[in-house]
RNA sequence: GCCGACGUAGCUCAGCGGCAGAGCAAGGGACUCAUAAGCCCUUGGCCGGUGGUUCGAUUCCACCCGUCGGCACCA
């Protein structure tokens, strides 16, 4: 899908690797996931291939780890058929809503494994991952391992007494499996055994200075949030972490003696950055292609800008432990940013795929099913948690949707081209000499693709939108203004100079909205009379040539009334909720 | 408990050293091309609290209160 239009006159075009987390495959996406961390590189990279840059966009789902192995012991399915059809849901959730993945991959492929092997292969060569032998919970019944989470029992600070190993959730401590009062296992309820058992450690403190001087080089263009997170850490002084698990279920160790054990899910899960990036170079017959993100040149730059997108409790994992990995590995391109989301909030609650409320966040699948995928993207980024939770509510949504994108922007485009339909015959008019407020229209919207330019290049991505909303109603004044249905009585000319104005603003939007909605500017790229992909176009002004004859216009966006929108909200609180943990 | 982010109009959110902003909601008006959409005007805020720095603080600093997140085997 890396299209390359027209290279915008002058500009040298840039590598871009677009890194999107990982969905975990215990079960479908929800609205949350896809406004911390799907949606917004979708736009990052839409742009980018506008503006005639190298775009490689990948991802793909995770399937490993002890939460689906759980899953699939309780619907009595093995681990691989349920990361299978789980991932599958997601992938096709994505491509309804029109994320743009160059490849969207799993963490199941020969090539991953491969890569994942030779990634702790050589950094156990380098001395890098060292072994530990360290008592864990045991479950005797069940006959595995247990993370810290499936052991409950009671909280010694609070006495609640469902209190998880890792964290009591009512007092909100962080605790160790082993300060429970009467552990149990989540799993088969049997009280948990201590036993030891041997692991790889990476070792970070190994990394701490180089980390340092990265994130001081480096953080001058990342978000508060995430450099407050990352120095954190780093000022707390880093500690080693296995990165090995006792389960049957993930990537085998290359070693002998270590076949009942598996590589954990968060070391081989980054490392599908890179193994999806040589994938997709193989699949297009170019085995070395992937190299033009990642492979730093001889003075050790790197050949473009690495971003990657994730929600904010990602952040460790993309800007401390893979960057050390990478580090470590040596020759690779390091994060350039890692423009991490907070959350989205229903009703101030985190959301969260593992519980049930009342009234809940539709996951992927059902909101695709009940709105169309343009007005699910643009209240997602009109409202990006970009820098602090944002909330969810069904009242937010339909009013961003009736007074925004449709009265505002949807509107101002159907009524022009109605106009063109029933006062010039859908012919695009030709005009006479340009009034003063013509020009400062058709300046203002040649402004814009610099404006939202520079706004989603810093990935502020929300800015951008409200940037290009702003050209729309900034169009809606102008006709207001220029009120082409009264001067056609008088001076027709005048008529056709304002609307042939207004129809140029239109053009640009098309292109301007393109990254953010990408079926409704397709849809308009239409009615404007053209054939081919409006993500083809170059991210600039394009004209719309007078006495091109249009097509007859639909509504790009449809309004939401109340009863239709209690009447689907009322569909989604009587679902369960599907399997799965929270990722 | 420790660390961090956040607290701005009824609601959702911008702004972050120099007269408080937008959209929606509320009230009024002119128009009719348009999905009764769009446009104009008005109302509406001790910018969480208390101190401090400064000629000047919503903005910087300290403390307090509140919310959320992190605290390394949840990804």
């Amino acid at each position: 899908m890396s299209r390359h239009p027209t290279t915008l006159p002058g500009r040298h075009p840039d590598y871009i690797l677009v890194s999107v987390a990982w969905p975990y495959a215990s079960g479908p996406r929800h609205l949350g996931h896809a406004a911390g961390a799907y949606v917004p590189p979708d736009i990052f990279a839409r742009y980018h291939r506008m503006m005639g840059d190298h775009v490689l966009m990948v991802s793909g789902s995770d399937m490993h780890g002890t939460p689906i192995t759980v899953a699939a012991d309780r619907l009595g399915v093995s681990a691989r058929e349920l990361a299978e059809e789980n991932h599958l849901g997601i992938a096709e959730s994505f491509r309804r809503l029109g994320l743009s993945y160059d490849l969207y991959t799993t963490t199941l492929t020969p090539i991953h494994y491969r890569v994942t092997q030779e990634f702790f292969t050589r950094l156990l060569e380098q001395g890098y991952l060292f072994q530990d032998t360290q008592p864990a919970m045991y479950d005797p019944e069940a006959q595995r391992f247990l993370p810290d989470r499936y052991v409950e029992g009671t909280c010694p600070h609070c006495g609640y007494a469902d209190a998880r190993g890792d964290q009591c959730d009512n007092c909100g401590r962080t605790l160790d499996p082993t300060d429970l009062i009467n552990p149990r296992s989540k799993l088969s309820g049997a009280t948990p055994e201590t036993r030891d058992t041997t692991h790889f450690f990476l070792d970070l403190p190994k990394f701490q200075e180089r980390l340092q001087t990265w994130v001081n080089a480096e953080s001058g263009h990342w978000r508060p949030a995430v450099l407050g997170f990352v120095q954190g850490w780093l000022n707390e002084g880093l500690r080693a972490r296995a990165i090995t698990r006792d389960l049957d279920w993930g990537v085998p160790i290359p070693l002998e003696g270590f076949e009942d054990k598996r590589i954990y899910v968060w070391f081989d899960a980054v490392i599908g950055y890179l193994s999806a990036s040589m994938e997709w170079a193989e699949r297009r017959g170019d085995p070395e292609a992937w190299k033009r993100w990642w492979v730093l040149d001889a003075d050790g730059n790197a050949p473009g800008r690495s971003y990657y997108f994730v929600g904010k409790d990602n952040i460790p994992f993309h800007a401390i432990i893979w960057p050390a990995m990478l580090m470590g590995y040596g020759g690779l391109a390091l994060p350039y940013d890692v423009p991490a989301n907070e959350f989205l909030t229903l009703a101030g609650q985190k959301l969260s795929s593992s519980r049930t409320y009342t009234a809940r966040l539709p996951f992927l699948p059902e909101a695709l099913e009940l709105f169309d995928a343009d007005a699910i993207r643009f209240f997602l980024t009109i409202n990006a948690p970009e820098s602090r939770d944002t909330d969810f509510s069904w009242d937010e949504f339909q009013r961003r949707n009736n007074d925004e994108l449709v009265a505002t922007y949807g509107n101002a485009v159907h009524r022009l081209l109605s106009f063109t339909q029933s006062r010039f015959g859908g012919v695009v008019p030709m005009p006479g000499p340009l009034a003063p407020e013509d020009e400062v229209m058709l300046e203002r919207a040649r402004a814009t693709f610099e404006t939202v330019g520079d706004q989603i290049e810093a990935v502020r991505l929300r800015d951008g939108l409200l940037s290009v909303m702003a050209l729309a109603g900034a169009l809606n004044r102008y006709l207001d203004e220029a009120a082409p249905w009264k001067t056609l009585k008088t001076d027709p000319e005048r008529a056709a100079t304002s609307l042939w104005t207004a129809l140029q603003v239109i053009s640009a939007l098309r292109v301007l909205t393109a990254p953010y909605l990408p079926f409704s500017a397709q849809q308009l790229h239409e009615y404007l009379g053209e054939k081919g992909s409006v993500h083809a176009l170059p991210w600039m002004f394009r004209d719309l040539p007078a006495a091109r004859r249009l097509p007859t216009p639909q509504p790009l966006f449809r309004k939401l009334d109340d009863e239709e929108l209690a009447g689907l909200v009322g569909r989604l609180d009587e679902e369960t909720v599907v399997t799965g943990e929270p990722i």
